[in-house]
RNA sequence: GUCCCCAUCGUCUAGAGGCCUAGGACACUGCCCUUUCACGGCGGCGACAGGGGUUCGAAUCCCCUUGGGGACGCCA
C-alpha cells in the first residue's frame, strides 16, 4: 500500500518552527517512500481561524520547500460529510445527545478538581430516559467504550497503553451542530486514506480517542508517530519571549532555507555525527523510527552556523537571489548597485 | 490531583550489554594562519539525574525516587 502522509495546522497563528519541523517529517517520510503528502487545514474552530493565517502557513511552506501533493483541504466544507457521519452513529447507538449546560458541566469539572479527581464528563446523558429540558439544543457525545483498553504502537513512542476508563465521552458535535476536533480528524484520516499520521506528541493523548472513533466506523487506524516538542532555548515551552518562533521571522532575519530545514531535521534525529544534510539525502537517509523521544532545545547559534555555512557553500547566484529579496524588502533597488553575485563572492566568507 | 510521555557535555546528539578511561557538532576557550574582521588548522573545557536490582560485565535491560514536559474544553 502507498504511504500518504498529512500536515494538519489549524490556522490560528503563523507557521511556527515546531510545526515546520512536523512538516518536514511528514513530507520527508512520503518523499522517501514515493508516497503523497496532503496538507489539510483544521479550521473547524470558526472563531479562532483566519485566512491570513492559512495564507501565513501556506507561505511558510512555499518558502521551505515543502511542496503537497494533496489539498489544501479545508474542514470547513467538509461539514457535509461530519453530519452524516454523526447521523450515523447516533443511529446505530454509538453516539448520544446531552444536554448539559455549559455551567453544568464547569461546576461538574470543579467538584472534580476540588476532590482531586480527573476531571471528566460523568456520562449522565449516555443511558438516560429524561425527558430533554425544553429549548436546549444539545450536543453529540461519543459512546467510548467502559472498559478494556487502547493499544497505540507508536513509531516513535513505542507501545503506549491506555485504559478506556480513563477516557470521558467527548463532544463530537457542538450545539450549534459544528464537529470538533478529534471527530473530524478520524473521519479525515480515515477518508483521505491516511496511512501514518506524524504530529506533535501533545496529540498522544487525543490519540486513543480517536481510535476509538476509527473502530467504531469500522475503519482502520493508521500508524502514529508522536514527535517530541520544541522547547525554547531555556527549556520551556517555545513563545514569543523566546524571540523568531515563527518560520517567516527566520526568513526575515536572512535564514536560507535549506540552513533551517537541515537545523530542524537534525533537532530530535541523527545520522551517526553527520551534521550537514542536503535535501536529497534527508530524503534518503531519514527515517521517523530514528526519531528522539525526548523534548529538544531550540539554539540559534547552531542555526546561525549552519546558515553561514550554506551561505559559503551555496552557488554565489543562489545567495544574490535570497539577498534581492532582502534589498526589495528593506525599499532598496539592487538593479542600482553592484552586482549582487560579485558582492556574495567578496563577502560570503565573512557573513553569517 | 489523575493519566500519558521523557531523562548522555550549557545545547543538538552518537551509543541498540563488553568496541566507552563515553564519540561528533554548536557555543566557550588556548595556539597557529592572517594588516583588521571573518574563514581555516591544531588543542582544551565539558555529560551517562539518584538509588536499587538482573548480569562475569550496564550509559545501554527491569523497578523505585527525583526532575522536566504533555493531556484532562461545546480549542486544535
Amino acid at each position: 500500500m502507498s504511504i500518504r502522509t498529512r500536515f494538519a495546522p489549524s490556522p490560528t497563528g503563523y507557521l511556527h518552527v515546531g510545526g515546520a519541523r512536523t512538516a518536514l517529517y511528514c513530507w520527508l517520510y512520503a518523499r522517501k517512500h514515493g508516497g503523497t503528502f496532503i496538507l489539510r487545514i483544521e479550521d473547524t474552530d470558526l472563531e479562532r481561524s483566519t485566512a491570513e493565517s492559512v495564507n501565513a502557513i501556506l507561505e511558510g511552506m512555499t518558502w521551505l520547500g515543502l511542496e503537497y501533493d494533496e489539498g489544501p483541504f479545508y474542514q470547513t466544507e467538509r461539514f457535509d460529510r461530519y453530519r452524516a457521519v454523526i447521523q450515523q452513529l447516533l443511529d446505530e447507538g454509538k453516539a448520544y445527545h446531552c444536554y448539559c449546560s455549559k455551567e453544568e458541566l464547569d461546576a461538574l469539572r470543579a467538584d472534580q478538581l476540588a476532590r482531586k479527581e480527573k476531571p471528566r464528563y460523568d456520562r449522565r446523558w449516555r443511558d438516560s430516559k429524561a425527558t430533554p429540558p425544553q429549548g436546549v439544543p444539545p450536543v453529540v457525545r461519543f459512546k467510548n467504550p467502559l472498559s478494556g483498553d487502547v493499544v497505540v504502537n507508536d513509531l516513535i513512542k513505542g507501545t503506549v497503553v491506555f485504559q478506556n476508563d480513563e477516557l470521558d465521552d467527548l463532544v463530537i458535535a457542538r450545539s450549534d451542530g459544528s464537529p470538533t476536533y478529534n471527530f473530524t480528524v478520524a473521519v479525515d484520516d480515515w477518508d483521505m486514506g491516511v496511512t501514518h499520521i506524524i504530529r506533535g506528541d501533545d496529540h498522544l493523548n487525543n490519540t486513543p480517542r480517536q481510535i476509538n472513533i476509527l473502530k467504531a466506523l469500522g475503519a482502520q487506524p493508521p500508524a502514529y508517530s508522536h514527535v517530541p516538542m520544541i522547547l525554547g532555548s531555556d527549556g520551556q515551552r517555545l513563545s514569543k519571549r523566546h524571540g523568531a518562533v515563527s518560520v517567516m521571522q527566520y526568513r526575515e532575519d536572512g535564514f536560507l532555507p535549506e540552513a533551517l530545514l537541515n537545523y530542524l531535521v537534525r533537532l530530535g534525529w541523527a545520522h551517526g555525527d553527520q551534521e550537514i544534510f542536503s535535501i536529497d539525502e534527508m530524503i534518503e537517509l531519514f527515517d521517523i523510527k530514528d526519531v528522539h523521544r525526548a523534548a529538544s532545545a531550540f539554539n540559534t547559534e547552531k542555526l546561525l552556523w549552519l546558515n553561514q555555512h550554506y551561505i559559503k557553500i551555496s552557488d554565489p547566484a543562489h545567495i544574490a537571489h535570497h539577498l534581492s529579496w532582502h534589498m526589495g524588502r528593506l525599499g532598496v533597488d539592487p538593479a542600482q548597485g553592484p552586482d549582487l553575485v560579485e558582492v556574495v563572492k567578496a563577502l560570503r566568507e565573512r557573513a553569517k
